[in-house]
DNA sequence: TATAATAATGACTAATTGGTCAGTTGTCAA
DNA sequence: TTGACAACTGACCAATTAGTCATTATTATA
């Protein structure tokens, strides 16, 4: 197993330094020192290599950061907490950070673009979190006015990072944007999204049943057997060809299998499908 | 001539539903239902066609915008048209934007990424004039922090164009975004920018004095004969082969060129190597 | 040491890529 | 009608791609 460690290692700096596309296995294999065959041997395409890249490092991330903002922390440092972990994270994984912004912003491959819009969706739930918890007397139309400019000044301020060796003073950086989003939610009027925004991010996710089935049956043939989410994801499958179970049981079941990173995209589909069919 | 623009016209549009690398010259041939050869008539290669279609387009933007915010404006509205004009540009260029947008953030090709390093630069350059006239009173280093500000939540709000059928109140979204600016300006105190950092974005910028001239050379076979640009041309690349001419002069003569846009790329690397030889 | 099982190889395929160029077509003026 | 010139064509090329699979090397077990 150690080799596929080393496959996601090399091929993220070369991602990183030419991008997905322009990257071969050729080259892959070529600086990992292994043969093309063993490539194969770990993962079953290009596509599933960025798929596990992604994942790994998506549920690492949004881990930290939920963690960084949880219900325990005191609510005047939630926000920079959020950003502390953000750019720490950013600055650390700096490879992962730059294929993940550049093909984060527009992805042409369908599989890829709705995993993206998945984490940004989590993240974003997240931030609302935040701003509600941290900035509660402003109205929720203004708290997602904050949320986008949480978000912009994230971007604008994050180029910093793209620059080699420009070395940031990230708990400076950090006040410098609360303190900025602080003065907004203290004296802005005007508000302008609204929330049906979010309702039309979420619409155009278009997969079928039979899709997320299959996905699952992959899933389980990687998944030790007689294991919880082994067994979830087999009770979780029979319910969506045949409901059988309770919503509670449902989400009990949901929650087992998203203890997996490799569920986690899984756990995020069937629960859309199930909202959907309501 | 009416061919080329029918080629930049589909395969802009191609570059927007799949990206620049993944858009074969096949696909952009077939769209335009022209053999391939004809394609090699008015483009000589790949490249060529991304850089006439950047160049292309940002010219004219920043004619736009800079026309936006001109001398003759009201100081207090500055920012607004700034705003109103570059998210206009954006709905009206959809395909365009998209295909900036994707490529921008890191691009790796080299040539392009320098070109589009040349083209925010400019545009930086032009919001931060924007920021100097509307918002005097804020000291330097808080004004490079408004100019971070601003690139932030346009980017942050601009993320809304590219929902399709997602219709936006420009108006509306530009006043948002001149309050929060405006009130950030009033108040904020920490200041995280410092003028250091514009100094090490323009260093890495290696290009020969030989590459220049040849770019000069190229572009003079292109450009009317006898006119001033290629009068210009020739005078610049003298003085760049065999220094003769004072400042001033050669200031004039960058003017000249930059009247057309396939120059203005040149001018652009011929002041960086001339700040470098100081 | 012999056998079975697993890991790893790299020549191979079929498809696609950007780019070329000998040849065809269309359009003028003479 | 002729001939000159430009616009245009598409078969062709060498290089590269993702992915396969018969073969070989390595390791573990008996």
């Amino acid at each position: 197993m150690v080799k596929k460690q080393l496959i996601m290692e090399k091929s993220l700096e070369l991602f990183a330094e030419s991008g997905f596309e322009a990257t071969s296995i050729q080259q892959i294999t070529e600086r990992c020192g292994i043969s093309k065959g063993a490539f194969y041997l770990h993962f079953k395409s290009k596509d599933e290599l960025i798929y596990s890249l992604i994942d790994k490092f998506m549920s690492e991330f949004i881990a930290d950061i939920e963690r960084s903002v949880s219900e325990d922390k005191p609510k005047e440092e939630l926000l920079y907490n959020f950003l502390y972990t953000t750019f720490g994270e950013f600055q650390q994984q700096a490879n992962f950070a730059k294929v993940f912004l550049k093909e984060q912003v527009l992805s042409f491959n369908k599989e890829l673009f709705e995993r993206f819009h998945m984490y940004t969706t989590i993240i974003n739930k997240i931030i609302f979190s935040v701003v509600q918890r941290q900035f509660k007397d402003v109205n929720l139309n203004m708290q997602l006015d904050l949320l986008f400019t949480i978000n912009g000044l994230s971007k604008g301020y994050g180029e910093l990072f793209l620059i080699d060796n420009y070395n940031v003073d990230l708990d400076k950086l950090c006040k410098a944007i609360v303190e900025k989003v602080t003065i907004i939610a203290e004296h802005a009027t005007i508000q302008f999204i609204t929330p049906d925004y979010f309702a039309s991010t979420n619409q155009h996710m278009n997969i079928t049943k039979e899709q997320i089935v299959d996905l699952m049956i992959e899933v389980m043939g990687e998944v030790e057997q007689d294991s919880i989410v082994h067994e979830s994801l087999v009770l979780l499958r029979n319910h969506l060809i045949e409901p059988t179970l309770s919503d509670v049981l449902i989400e009990g079941l949901l929650k087992n299998i998203r203890s997996s990173s490799q569920c986690k995209w899984i756990a995020y589909l069937y629960q859309i499908q199930l909202e959907q069919k309501k």
